[in-house]
DNA sequence: GTTGAAAGGCCCTCTGC
DNA sequence: GCAGAGGGCCTTTCAAC
């Protein structure tokens, strides 16, 4: 892991503040698998379930954990094609109608950023006909720059965040 | 997965086979929360716990739900750098040994795509020097073209596959 | 698929250390 | 902040319709 980051901090956790190395074998086990219970987790740390419900409840509280959900295999399901559109726009506006897109079922993540681009979109898609149609209407909208498609051919990792 | 698609089937379900409306609606459910009941997941249904529960028994057999995991804000925890990396390799060990950095808890994503770049990397750093040390390591490796980087600067939409 | 019931396990709180 | 015990809810399975 990276190293370096306190000078005068004797706390480990200067960002993660209130995050302790027990709060994250906690978060590391839940983000894997947050079926276990707290008996179970408890075992595991060699604490008792009453001190694990107590750090879990805080870090829900807290917003540490955010929610559990259940991860749907999207093939599954027909959601088959995977795909990352990156899109420039050019004015304020056009932005704000793309952030509007997260609402629809097949927008995963929208994310702006610094580089060769201005936003990056994630889309999982339940035909080439749907993604076509997708980019058809980010092509209507008006003040947009340029749009490129990057499909997936395999997924070989995904997950959420890991303390 | 099962094989043959049957050319004469009536059902609206083509590609998720098995997935019928009702399925769809606790899959959705499940995941936005994971945490519902069996109870609560009837009474939204209309259909009665243990059916609920023989529907949920089958998904997670099947591997339609894959499993459920709690969602840790990255930010909360130190991690609150995000990047997309892109990579081409001119060679197949080379992709292969990027493939390997699944196993390292910045690395959320992996996906080879088509278009402008062979491989997509989502990592989540706990800060620009680890990044760097990141891309460092991609540099020594012997056999890759060219390295892209986006640096996330927001994000405003961030979930699994919906049904 | 539904109802009803019954057994088991876990959650959650309270109390004491 | 952590360990131990009890009430209560939910899960899970079994019957029968």
């Amino acid at each position: 892991m990276s190293g370096k980051e306190t000078n005068d901090d004797r706390h480990p956790a200067r960002k993660g503040r209130g995050v302790d190395p027990v709060d994250r074998k906690i978060l590391g086990l839940l983000a894997e698998n947050a079926d276990r219970s707290f008996a179970e987790l408890g075992s595991l740390l060699h604490l008792s379930p009453p001190a694990v419900h107590e750090r879990v409840k805080r870090m829900k509280r807290d917003g540490t954990i955010k929610r559990t959900v259940a991860i749907i295999d999207g093939e599954k399901v027909g959601r088959d094609l995977l795909a990352f559109v990156h899109l420039e726009t050019s004015n304020w506006e056009t932005s704000r109608r793309v952030l509007g897109m997260a609402s629809l079922d097949a927008v995963e993540e929208i994310h702006t950023v610094a580089g060769d681009t201005a936003m990056i979109l994630k889309v999982r898609m339940t035909s080439p006909g749907a993604l076509e149609e997708f980019l058809g209407e980010l092509h209507q909208m008006e003040g947009f720059k340029r749009v490129k498609t990057f499909v997936v051919l395999g997924t070989y990792a995904e997950r959420g965040p890991y303390p």
